[in-house]
DNA sequence: ATACGGGCATGTGTGCATTT
DNA sequence: AAATGCACACATGCCCGTAT
């Protein structure tokens, strides 16, 4: 796994993003700055000493990375602002700052550790990178309980939407069991259908691109969003072919249910529901369990902070005991 | 080719001194 | 006392030489 931070903007953010990591990963390296209202910051001048390069390297990053410094926690501190950091730096440390100052721009320990993934040069800072992706594995690893395999399982609405799934599945199941005149390959047929609609590959595809064994069921390991958008599709197609099977008063042909489908996917209100899907697929699935999906490219983004808490978080409860919790409704 | 370092010029907000 | 002007330190932009 050679990835290269200065590189992806994706993984950087998928670093950046994630709370926990960055949280390990700022006791792990122990560089301490000003404690100022609510995080620890650090002047330009301590981030140029620290990785060893001259401030002007660091001011020039912080132009050409503008934006995304400044949303990962850079600021230009003047005024009150400015006055009452003054005072918040410990005069023991050598923060050192001139009482003529009137601009000062600082960075958080997230705008620092950005800084890193992003100079070329700086031997602590490859130090540094190599020290980051190492304890984002483990703070994934350990917080999704050894495996990301099944990350997708520590989501709230997980469970209800594979609970109300399988009423849309059965639908499914049953319209072709008893409309459709064809032989019990069927049922995979048609599942893989509306796989290849939403997210582009078949069970197979899907399953050698997450690794699974024979056994592992490839529902479990699927986001809620994606699960719904499936049990749209099935209680929807179901619905088709059971109307169409009575108002021709046989069994369909497989033709005929190939048309139906036809018809029922190339429903533009699909469209928003399906690039959710994609999105949530792509970025998750590149994120958390280090794979790409190489038909959803396009629709990989950096993860989020909320994401980070749903599936890494405290709420984000084991399966385990939620299935206790469920165990009558199950 | 690319990025670093350094020089130089310009912009900006603040404190201080001077003017009105 | 308020307004004005000045000095200062850092931020920022531009340019060029150098190292790899």
């Amino acid at each position: 796994m050679a990835k290269q931070l200065s590189n992806s903007e994706i993984d950087r953010r998928n670093i950046l993003n994630n709370p926990y990591a960055v949280k390990a990963i700022q006791k792990e390296v122990g560089f301490v700055g000003t404690y100022f209202i609510d995080e620890y910051k650090f002047t330009v001048r301590q981030v140029a000493d620290f990785y060893e390069v001259d401030q002007r390297t660091i001011e020039r990053y912080l132009v050409n990375y503008a934006d995304e410094l400044k949303e990962n926690g850079y600021e230009i501190l003047t005024g009150q602002h400015l006055k009452d950091f003054k005072n918040s730096v410990d005069t023991d440390t050598n923060v050192g700052i001139n009482p003529k100052t009137v601009r000062l721009g600082v960075l958080n320990f997230k705008a620092f550790l950005n800084i890193g993934m992003l100079i070329a040069e700086s031997e602590k800072a490859r130090l540094l990178r190599s020290l980051v992706l190492n304890i984002v594995l483990d703070v994934v690893g350990k917080k999704a309980g050894g495996t990301a395999k099944y990350i997708n399982q520590r989501d709230d609405t997980y469970l209800i939407s594979l609970y109300v799934g399988e009423n849309y599945r059965k639908d499914f199941t049953d319209a072709l069991k008893e409309c459709v005149d064809m032989g019990n390959f069927k049922y995979p047929v048609y599942t893989n259908k509306i796989y290849k609609s939403i997210f582009k590959e078949h069970a197979g595809e899907y399953r050698s691109i997450l690794s699974l064994t024979k056994k592992e069921n490839v529902r479990n390991t699927m986001y809620s969003e994606v699960l719904t958008t499936i049990s749209m599709y099935e209680t929807g197609l179901a619905n088709e072919i059971k109307k169409k099977y009575k108002s021709i008063g046989r069994k369909l042909k497989p033709k005929e249910v190939d048309e139906i489908f036809e018809e029922f996917e190339k429903n533009p209100a699909w469209v928003p529901q399906i690039e959710m899907a994609r999105m949530k697929m792509a970025s998750r699935d590149y994120g958390f369990r280090e794979v790409l999906h190489p038909e959803l490219a396009n629709y990989v983004n950096p993860l989020n902070t909320d994401e980070f808490e749903r599936f890494l978080g405290d709420k984000s409860a084991e399966l385990a005991d939620r299935i206790e919790q469920y165990k009558d409704v199950f």
